[in-house]
RNA sequence: GCCCCCGUGGCGCAAUUAGGACAGCGCACCUGGCUUCGAACCAGGGGGUUGCAGGUUCGAGUCCUGCCGGGGGUACCA
């Protein structure tokens, strides 16, 4: 398997040589160097396409000027064939400027990798699992599971790309109150559309279209036959049908968003088997001292928690003991069924914010557990508000309002809401304009992107009809127009993107980057003729057909990693 | 009260390996560009003391403190 280069640690890499040969020489005296040299995309064009401003931070320990430091040391960092000029700049920065020839020579070599360009190594198959969306399957997922969904898979797509074994999975939360929350509220619609009599005692229910649909269901399929069963019997029998029902739609959502999971986890395991899982965790936080009974309930204690947090709640409260255990005492299982059962090197949460308070307990949780807690990671995304134009839509579950991911995908498809979900950084909230969404203009920045990828596919098809041969590998040596270099200098950025992107958790950079890229084609297309009438330009033709087919890989792979569709029509 | 996130041109957001050189992009607004490859595109223009006040640093949108404003959390709910 071949790994793209990431330039920046390159550069890098040069720098430390040129520090080393410089102290050699004598140029600089002798010091520690920096295990990290810090290398970063240059803004502007006269400082070339990368800078490093590590002799700033050296001229303290060398009390030096940073600019003498920089020219003391740019003769010694060693020549090669990707860089033709490196520069000492005030006030102290090194810059270093990409060989054009080598540049306009890295177009082959990236069509020839396709879409495995970008794929790094940096993850070294480390085992990460990311466990995303886990919506409650009591009814149909809502527009903010999407935001958890949509970055959930990018990051896993990121991760795995930049050389991680990455799983997916979803944590079924079936156990406890809320499964049999949904089943009672199915079987009193059952009952109520069989105008049969209700039984006696009275339970929360979820309101909602879809509970009467999935009764209706029952009741086209079985008629009255569960009229007369024993109330608690049905509920739990309604109860398991209707999260399997539910959860067959989550996953069709899902997959029409073009997100599968490679596992699904159901948080009923946890309470089953001799002994079960949630057995042996109690035994072993007792057993070291994590475990405070008090108030009928019990308690996880531990030094890092500034209060004890409820593992099973007491009787007189909970009747149901099966109800008893809090989604905490849950947790933690899971943190020892991932993390030690089945050994993750490390395990990613996308949680929303709301959420964000139990962050310290699963923390001070895998601690006690003796997982070190820098494998658990818990990555949060701010909460999304809907609204159409300037009306916002109130969502909850609980009152039966909410727009389904559903009715938002019939609306406007997947692409627009992978890639409006993914601009933004976890860290804010997101302003969902279903006006917006399905707007199909300019102001809808997915068809920007993907435009460019058809754009490419339109001309590629001209040049077919005209009997251009599309396999010919121009002479990259003719790619010399600044489009084409500008081009070309976006697609050597990927691999960057997605080291960055990876190691950040923050896969919302590609949604900028394939922007950027998509803007480059836009120029260079404009200002450069792809196929030309004439014949003296045949080589040039080639040449440009192939930059053009190159383009075309890495937009679709940017989009592909995305979860988005690179068409080749619109 | 305490905890978390955010505050960047009219609006929506970026800003890179967690501090680097002149803060970018889209929308909106104004102007120009299709008789050869897809104008869902391109080019140009106006618009900013990065919420406020301090601090650390050679250097701060980025780090620290305080304040102001918005959102979320603070259950024997999940």
């Amino acid at each position: 398997m071949t790994y793209t280069k990431i330039m920046r640690r390159e550069i890098a890499d040069l720098v430390r040589e040129g520090l080393q040969a410089a102290q050699a020489a004598g140029a600089l005296d002798v010091f520690d160097i920096p295990k990290e040299i810090p290398v970063t995309p240059s803004r502007h064009e006269a400082h070339g396409d990368y800078g490093s401003p590590v002799c700033m931070g050296l001229a303290r320990v060398l009390h030096r000027a940073p600019i003498q430091i920089a020219e003391a040391l740019a003769p010694h960092i060693p020549a090669v064939e990707y860089i033709s000029g490196i520069e000492a700049a005030p006030p102290g920065f090194i810059n270093f400027t990409l060989d054009e020839g080598w540049l306009a020579q890295q177009a082959p070599v990236i069509l020839e990798m396709g879409e495995a360009w970008g794929n790094l190594d940096v993850g070294a198959g480390e085992r990460v699992q990311v466990e995303f969306v886990s919506a409650n399957p009591t009814g149909p997922l809502t527009i903010g599971s999407a935001r958890n969904a949509v970055l959930g898979d990018a990051m896993a797509a990121v991760l795995a790309a930049a050389g991680y074994a990455v799983e997916r999975e979803y944590y079924v939360n079936d156990h406890g109150s809320k499964a049999r929350k949904l089943g009672y509220s199915i079987y009193m619609r059952y009952l109520s559309l069989l105008d049969a009599p209700p039984p006696s005692f009275e339970e929360e229910k979820y309101p909602g279209e879809y509970v009467t649909a999935m009764a209706q269901e029952l009741v086209d399929a079985s008629g009255r036959r569960f009229v007369e069963m024993d109330p608690e019997q049905a509920i739990r029998e309604f109860s398991a049908w209707g999260i399997e029902r539910v959860l067959a739609g989550v996953e069709k959502d899902l997959a029409r968003m073009r997100i599968h999971f490679d596992t699904w986890r159901h948080e009923r395991d946890f309470y089953q088997g001799d002994p079960s899982l949630y057995e042996q965790m109690m035994a072993r936080l007792r057993e070291d001292g994590y475990i405070v009974d008090k108030e009928g309930a019990v308690w996880f204690s531990h030094p890092d928690l500034d209060q004890d947090a409820v593992l099973v709640r007491s009787a007189e409260v909970i009747p149901n003991p099966e109800d008893r255990p809090t989604y905490l005492m849950s947790d933690v299982c899971y943190l020892w069924d991932k993390l030690v059962v089945r050994d993750f090197d490390s395990a990613i949460y996308i949680w929303g914010a709301d959420h964000h308070g139990d962050v310290p307990r699963v923390k001070a949780a895998a601690k006690a557990l003796g997982i070190d807690p820098a494998r658990v990671e818990l990555i949060l995304y701010q909460l999304v508000t809907l609204r159409r134009g300037d009306q916002e839509v109130r969502m909850s579950k609980s009152s039966g309002e909410f727009v389904t991911l559903r009715e938002l995908i019939d609306e406007v498809g997947p692409d627009p809401i992978r890639f409006m979900m993914l601009t933004r950084t976890a860290d804010v909230t997101l302003d969902f304009d279903l006006d917006l969404a399905v707007e199909e203009s300019d102001r809808n920045p997915v068809y920007y992107v993907q435009y460019a990828h058809t754009r490419i596919a339109g001309v590629l098809r001209h040049a077919a009809e005209r009997g251009w041969d599309p396999d010919v590998i121009g002479d990259p040596a003719l790619l010399t127009h600044p489009s084409e270099l500008d081009l070309i200098r976006k697609m050597l950025a990927l691999p960057e993107i997605i080291d960055v992107a990876a190691e950040h958790r923050a896969p919302h950079h590609l949604t900028a980057y394939a922007r950027e890229l998509a803007a480059l084609f836009h120029i260079f297309y404009h200002n450069c003729r792809i196929v030309s009438s004439d014949p003296a330009d045949a080589d040039l033709s080639h040449a440009r057909l192939m930059l053009a087919r190159a383009a075309k890989t890495v937009l679709a792979r940017v989009l592909h990693l995305m979860g988005m569709d690179a068409p080749e029509t619109m």
